[in-house]
DNA sequence: GCCGTAGTACGGCGGTTATCGTACGAGCAC
DNA sequence: GTGCTCGTACGATAACCGCCGTACTACGGC
């Protein structure tokens, strides 16, 4: 499986993370990153943060592993780029890749969050 | 759970199948719903027929039991409605209800599906 | 060099999923 | 009634998932 292992604002020492190229993210794997809890979080805090956001940034109530975890399937299905900056770990929502294949859907799906969270008064 | 028994179109004497009301249904299970390549393609193939169809009129590479637990998942997730008619059992699209609760969303799915079988050259 | 912070790798646990085959039930046609 | 077709129920299996804790590595500051 080719990789885009050069990400743009990686620090050149970096170890290389592997990201599926554009090509290849599927619509299937994309739902199936998006359809769980705490990975629908991640997207929606990264999406209003609007750039890139520490791993430690976006508070989870779970264990750091489980953390890396979710954080993992994002990456590995095209959903999110990850990067190193020193010893931090960045996240950016890979809006324009996903934009080009799937048109409107990550909008529709955040928005589809908010108005859910709204709807069941979680905040 | 409340469940919505009498649904439109249904014979009297049919079995009654439960379906989760529209304020129960929940985003990350829609989207857990759709995440299963042949469960997109039941969606799609009921999205283009535009009504109601057959089980039997969706042909699936899977086994008749395999092929009635993914529709049971639609319908348990609140993507589909189904019903008895004889001995055949009618599948919808819950249109009105998914585009009050996540408008546009199953649109964009499906656009995006029928993107990337072009893309991929399935079609 | 030493230590703290950020995150990974690994192994395990319990629950769920996708698949199948076989046996059964419900309605229709005869 | 008999038989046909459509779909269900059940049990099994193999894979996967979400979660955890522990032990580890990588980087930056002192």
């Amino acid at each position: 499986m080719p990789t885009d292992t050069t990400s743009p604002g990686a620090v050149p020492g970096s170890r290389a993370l592997a990201h599926p190229a554009r090509e290849e993210i599927r619509l299937a794997d994309v739902l199936h990153a998006l359809a769980d809890p705490m990975r629908l979080r991640i997207v929606c805090t990264l999406a209003a943060a609007e750039g890139e956001l520490n791993c430690a940034d976006i508070e989870l109530p779970v264990s750091k592993s489980t953390c890396t975890h979710h954080f993992r399937v994002l990456r590995e299905h095209g959903v999110i780029q990850q990067f190193y900056r020193g010893t931090a770990k960045m996240n950016r929502l890979r809006t324009a890749d996903l934009e080009e294949l799937f048109p409107g859907l990550i909008d529709d799906v955040l928005r589809a969050a908010d108005l859910q969270s709204r709807r069941l008064g979680e905040r």
